[in-house]
RNA sequence: UCCGCAGUAGCUCAGUGGUAGAGCACUCGGCUGUUAACCGAGCGGUCGUAGGUUCGAAUCCUACCUGCGGAGCCA
């Protein structure tokens, strides 16, 4: 007999098979019972008929509790009425391990319990079809990055100095020493550009902020890539490229994973290179004449200022030219003006905030020293990275985009806590 | 840190001073195409914690704890 997943049992239509398999949820009445079977590749519905089946694998059928976990053997037919267009006429019935009062119901539940649950709740279809295109974003970032050139590059986690103010790092012991959990590889980046031309990083980023928003996490995922010889309008040319390109493989190969959801995959079809650009002066004459008064030249925006904005764009949208005052010593200041610099902030649609971050960098030995001079920052701490332009200094650029808000935006998840597998949250740190 | 809301059965909630309730889950019975299946019965309680007011408190008052939403913060 074959032994098939439910993604793969297509390929058996009108054979039969044995699937290793949970019983998600079940129906039945006297004559016939429904089983709703997940294996991780995906949800097929069972149907055992009493007329068709031994006696006690009726009964069995009908006794099976949720969760249990079980090897399910039967015909593959073709079905209609099912989302994945087959289902499994069974006839025979293991049960691996029986499970006894699963708490997650086919019912409501509140957050705090879901949360409390979040290792079992990783088992429902919802955050099933969430993790898969988390997946395909994470598959389509390395195919992307790969074909254009990219090589992955990791820098370290842990790091020795505390550059700018410490509150938002998290401390710990390195032996003797004092270290923290690194909330950016950008600098180790940039060493790295100049190694290999163009990398691109991939991890974790921790941020010990007392953050309480639905587009915040204390540990999150960022791909960082940077970029030696490319100024900024290169860089953002990269930037709208890649996150198209993300947002066209899900659509591709996510449908099933969209419909669970209910995304309305219009608005994604839309997501095409380029995306549209307002530099910060623009932006905050947008913001006046769409009557908020809150706020001025050289303040930044809040949540409703950067939604007012994104509302007016079919497509993310690149806020650009950011007061420097405004933003980290490193950024390269406008050829013409010294009062804002090479930077873009890109804001996805629907409210979900700033996904990318990015700028081109000072390559400017002289001028770099004086930010961190102008910044109180320690110059030894940035030796190294004041070295960079000391040998064979380049013009580059490099941006990080935040997986989980893209994830969260692309599945169309209201909250980040369900873009990430376990979220480290304020208060939040189990399971 | 600030503002607002909430905490009652395993879960989701109703109950605004006078005998603790419903739906779901679970158990039993019924039902041949169900889609959070449905119908009937049963089981199920330290009303977040501590103190106070009252003849009497889930209900009113005070403090604390926990969670949620938002703001601030946020390379």
């Amino acid at each position: 007999m074959n032994k098939s997943t439910i993604a793969e049992v297509h390929k058996y239509a009108g054979e039969e098979v044995k699937i290793g398999a949970w019983l998600a949820n079940k129906r039945s009445s006297g004559k016939i019972a429904f089983l709703q079977l997940r294996d991780g590749t995906g949800f097929i519905q069972g149907v055992v008929v009493k007329s068709e089946v031994a006696e006690e694998v009726f009964q069995l059928a009908k006794s099976i509790t949720q969760e249990s976990s079980l090897y399910v053997t039967g015909t593959v037919t073709k079905d209609e009425r099912s989302p994945l267009g087959h289902e499994l006429q069974v006839n025979g019935i293991e049960v691996i391990h029986q499970a006894t009062d699963y708490p997650i119901t086919p019912k409501e539940h509140g957050t705090e319990f879901l949360m409390d649950h979040r290792h079992l709740w990783l088992r429902s279809k919802r955050q099933h079809a969430v993790m898969k295109i988390r997946n395909e974003i994470i598959r389509a970032t390395y195919e992307f990055f790969n074909e254009q050139g990219f090589s992955k590059v990791d820098p370290p986690i842990l790091t020795g100095s505390a550059p700018e103010g410490t509150t938002e790092l998290f401390h710990t012991k390195y032996f003797e020493e004092d270290a923290y959990l690194s909330q950016s590889g950008q600098l180790y980046m940039e060493a790295a550009a100049m190694a290999l031309g163009k990398v691109f990083s991939f991890g974790p980023t921790f941020r010990a902020e007392k953050s309480k928003t639905r587009r915040h996490l204390i540990e999150f995922w960022m791909i960082e890539p940077e970029m030696a010889f490319y100024e900024h309008e290169d860089s953002l040319k990269v930037q709208e490229e890649y996150v198209s390109f993300i947002v066209q493989s899900v659509l591709k190969n996510c449908q099933l994973e969209l419909k669970t959801l209910n995304r309305d995959v219009s608005k994604l079809e839309q997501v095409q290179a380029p995306f549209p650009r307002i530099s910060y002066d623009d932006a905050i004459k947008f913001l006046h004449e769409k009557g908020f008064d809150d706020i001025q030249w050289g303040d930044d925006f809040g949540a409703p200022h950067e939604t007012a904005i994104a509302e007016s764009y079919e497509k993310p949208v690149f806020i650009t030219h950011y007061p420097t005052s405004l933003k980290p010593f490193y950024m390269q200041p406008a050829q013409d003006r010294e009062d804002v610099v090479l930077c873009a902030d890109l804001i996805a649609p629907e409210g979900y905030g700033e996904i990318i971050g990015g700028s081109e960098r000072i390559h400017d030995y002289d001028l770099l020293k004086q930010r961190l001079e102008e910044h109180g920052l320690p110059l030894e701490s940035y030796e190294w990275y004041l070295q960079l332009r000391q040998f064979g200094s380049v013009p580059h650029s490099g941006f990080g985009l935040g997986l989980e808000r893209t994830v969260a935006w692309i599945s169309g998840v209201e909250h980040v806590r369900e873009s990430i597998p376990f979220p480290r949250l304020l208060n939040r740190l189990y399971p």
